[in-house]
RNA sequence: CAUGGUUUGAACCG
């Protein structure tokens, strides 16, 4: 199984998806058994590379070569159609699913609720919490995050907050996942007030806040032209221990950028000793084009190879 | 020396 998903793993990134094929039919061919955990790295290296029909043609092919697809299988496309928004074919899959005699387990619940959300279906959702409840399947903070998560996605951070009353019933309280979520939820649709009261709210209940939640603060002020104020919350957050990480670097260059200032940008990208990731380089290169330094971008551009970060 | 460690919830550029 190693072996199988290394090779595949390999040929993916080469994008010779054909070589694939090739070695999975030799194997055949050969007598070796082939794991059907296997196809489902096949199936997600068909989703990055945005093949979406070549990953569904993956059941067929399994069918071809006599297999069947596992739980993991399905789930793996389930995840590749709901990161593509393609719902109505994940549903068709996860119908195709039960009919082939599996019950949806946690990864199941979460893709389909976290798709739902975020194609907006909210009488779905609903639906479909029905009937995990019914199969005796409960659903958990995880479940119903993913699906706020969705909803937020969507612009629908007011349904998306709703959901925490259905939680609560449950027995779950919002952690700093689900916090994090709804925050940003509020930050897109342009609310900041609502974001920095739900932020107060988990400061209040004892649920900390983390990297994850301040970036999205600081990048919402700094989008909202509030400059100072992302400044202010850079330092709490630092006060409180919670140190930045790239993402975060990304953000305050981003600001830092917009407001013209990208030597200050670079200064505190130094001054956090993060390490520079391509979208790092995007960031600051997107940076020089809106200043028309075409120059720094280039270089910028060419040091990425140097970097053994290749631009995409 | 090299490669890999199936599938699910939150933030940044494109």
């Amino acid at each position: 199984l190693r072996i199988c998903e290394a090779m595949i793993r390999i040929l993916e990134r080469r994008r010779q998806f054909g070589g694939v094929w090739e070695m999975l039919e030799d194997l055949t061919r050969k007598g070796y058994p082939i794991p059907v955990e296997a196809f489902g790295v096949l199936i997600k290296g068909y989703g990055y590379a945005g093949m979406v029909e070549e990953a569904i043609e993956v059941l067929e092919k399994m069918g071809n070569l006599g297999l069947k697809a596992s739980a993991g299988c399905y789930n793996a496309l389930l995840e590749v159609l709901v990161k593509h928004n393609r719902i109505a074919e994940a549903e068709n899959i996860y119908q195709r699913m039960l009919l082939a005699g599996f019950k949806p387990d946690k990864i199941t619940s979460n893709t389909l609720l976290h798709g739902f959300g975020k194609s907006g279906k909210v009488k779905r959702a609903r639906r479909l919490l029905e009937h995990l409840k019914e199969n005796f399947i409960y659903p958990d903070a995880i479940n119903y995050t993913a699906l706020m998560a969705g909803l937020c996605k969507a612009g629908m951070p007011n349904e998306a907050l709703s959901f925490v009353d259905d939680m609560t019933e449950d027995g779950y309280q919002p952690d700093v996942v689900t916090y994090s979520a709804l925050i940003a939820g509020f930050c897109k649709a342009g609310n900041l007030h609502q974001a920095f009261i739900l932020f107060n709210q988990m400061v209040d209940r004892g649920c900390l806040p983390n990297v994850f939640t301040y970036s999205t603060l600081i990048y919402a002020l700094f989008k909202a032209g509030k400059a100072h104020d992302a400044h202010t919350l850079l330092n709490e957050m630092q006060q409180s221990l919670c140190s930045a990480n790239i993402v975060t670097c990304n953000i305050l260059m981003n600001g830092l950028g917009k407001e013209k200032k990208m030597d200050e940008a670079r200064a505190l990208y130094d001054e956090q000793g993060c390490v520079a990731s391509v979208e790092t380089y995007n960031t600051l290169i997107s940076g020089y084009c809106k200043k028309s330094k075409l120059d720094e971008a280039f270089r910028l551009f060419h040091r990425m190879y140097v970097d053994g970060r290749p631009p995409n």
